[in-house]
DNA sequence: GCTCAGAAAAGCGCGATATC
DNA sequence: GATATCGCGCTTTTCTGAGC
């Protein structure tokens, strides 16, 4: 047997790519909401680039975001503590009336899946490859999207690279040459995923393992140092080693820009700024996990217009840039009626149940799971005939068919969810050592001290010089201008 | 030692899998 | 179980050299 390490010119290494796509049939969309006509006299008048960052600043809801922050705190609480059981009802009042912005009606999504293609969407090229096969698919002629637009949702390659094609093809003869009828829309699932990413990134502290805080003191406090640490994390040891003389250059430039910049953002303890981002953006990543299963996108919304400056600040420009485009739509190009029809089917519900609703490129990667799952064979192309129509077009129906053909036979049918481990302990560990550390800081405070990195300072000395290496992150995630103090920091506004 | 322009490198996004 | 690697297009950051 030949081995995929022996490489020969018959015998190498490929990386296959594929396309596959689902149709959701539109529901609650407003009479001519999707005539494209003003939408592009919206984007000929070049309104964006009036956009400020006080814009996107004002744009965000800050007493509902408080408002949900407390909410959310409160549920939190109702888990973990059975006697506050009875203030459960008043406590969902607060998200089902109090914060509610734009409940989708509950329903059950009508789906058809498409046939898998070959087609690799990662490039420019490709991606227009697959739009022309979609219409074919469904066959739509270039007459009939003269007037009016598709919404094209999915993942951030898939939303930049029709982007792309829009781009290149303005000065195409035709409407249906210049791609008018895409409306490129990014979807939540695998926003999410890189929102996570950037949490980790900004609070993980490679330095701080035996510290005080961090999250990278935390796993080690619980002992799961086996946890991935999102790649890049830590900084590459390799160039310590390597240019030390262009390390201690950058070194210097560094110091004092992170010096600026942790001054900017505290009054002196950056610790607790810190600390204080950290509950923030984890309350607004559960609100937004919370928000789109239970239906209701205009919070979710809410919690983007924060990420439209959290990614910039994490380094996650692709999705920045993103957002930002999201934002222009939203705030200039998108009409009422199409502001409605595109929240109005951003999420998905299989079941129909309250509770139930998904991101549609994570329903999407449920099919593609199954379509790989079910048809493994490593020879054949994702639009082999029988790959592509057989499996492809019914994927829907043969997942269904798995949940339910075991009952067919009286066997016991699976359950649709894992057992979650107990995490009782790890949460009593972390609870012990934060209270040991705020004891201590207390009395620190007590003695007139202030406490840095884990170190005791008198107040009246100067402050320390804070090493180059990111013991405490540069800057927060979000803020405008730099110019927070840690009250406004903590109470959002 | 500064600015500027252009070149080069790094980063980002996606998912499967070989390899340690 | 963790992670480097595969490929590609694009953006952003960093490096380099010229000129003052």
């Amino acid at each position: 047997m030949q081995r995929a390490w022996q490489h020969t010119l018959g015998h190498k290494d490929e990386l296959k790519s594929g396309t596959a796509a689902t149709v959701i049939e539109l529901e609650d969309v407003p009479p001519g909401a999707l005539f494209s006509e003003p939408f592009a006299q919206n984007i000929a008048q070049k309104a964006r680039s009036k956009l400020t960052v006080k814009q996107l600043y004002d744009d965000i809801d800050w007493p509902h975001v408080r408002g949900i922050g407390a909410a959310t705190i409160l549920r939190i609480w109702l888990k973990y503590v059975p006697s506050l059981s009875p203030h459960r009802a008043a406590v969902e009042v607060l998200f089902t009336v109090k914060h509610n912005k734009h409940r989708l009606r509950l329903r059950k999504s009508k789906i058809h899946t498409l046939r898998a293609t070959n087609i690799d969407e990662s490039t420019t090229v490709g991606a227009a490859s697959v739009l022309r096969n979609l219409l074919a698919q469904l066959f739509i002629t270039p007459v009939s999207l003269v007037n009016w637009m598709f919404m094209l949702y999915g993942d951030q390659l898939t939303i930049d690279r029709i982007r792309k094609i829009i781009r290149y093809t303005a000065k195409c003869d035709t409407p249906h040459e210049q791609h008018k009828w895409a409306l490129p829309i990014i979807q939540l699932w695998h926003m999410k995923w890189a929102w996570q990413k950037a949490i980790f990134r900004l609070h993980w502290h490679s330095d701080l393992a035996k510290g005080t805080f961090g999250l990278h003191h935390d796993i080690v406090l619980i002992e799961r140092e086996k946890f991935e640490r999102l790649r890049s994390f830590d900084s590459t040891s390799f160039r310590f080693i390597a240019a030390p003389a262009r390390l201690a250059k950058k070194k210097a430039v560094k110091n004092n820009s992170c010096s600026a910049a942790r001054t900017e953002f505290s009054n002196g303890d950056q610790a607790l700024v810190t600390l204080c981002n950290f509950m923030r953006v984890t309350l607004w990543y559960m609100e937004l996990c919370a928000s789109i299963a239970e239906g209701d996108i205009g919070r979710s919304f809410e919690v983007i217009k924060l990420l439209r400056f959290s990614f910039w600040g994490a380094g996650s420009t692709n999705y920045g840039n993103e957002l930002l485009e999201l934002a222009c739509n939203s705030l200039y190009e998108f009409s009422e009626d199409l502001k409605t029809a595109v929240l109005n089917n951003y999420l998905a519900n299989l079941s129909g149940r309250i509770g139930h609703w998904l991101e549609l490129d994570l329903l999407q990667e449920h099919f593609n799971f199954w379509i790989k799952r079910l048809f493994n064979a490593k020879s054949h192309d994702f639009d082999g005939q029988h790959l592509a129509e057989a499996v492809g077009l019914n994927i829907a129906g043969i997942s269904k068919l798995r949940e339910t053909f075991p009952g067919l036979f009286g066997l016991k049918r699976n359950g649709q969810r894992h057992t979650d481990a107990s995490t009782i302990h790890d949460i009593n560990q972390l609870g012990n050592h934060f209270r040991k550390i705020m004891y201590s800081n207390t009395k620190a405070a007590e003695t007139n001290h202030m406490t840095t990195g884990g170190q005791s300072v008198a107040a009246d000395e100067p402050e320390p010089v804070l090493s180059a290496d990111p013991g405490f992150p540069a800057a927060p995630v979000t803020v405008s201008k730099g110019i927070l103090d840690v009250g406004e920091f903590i109470t959002g506004g």
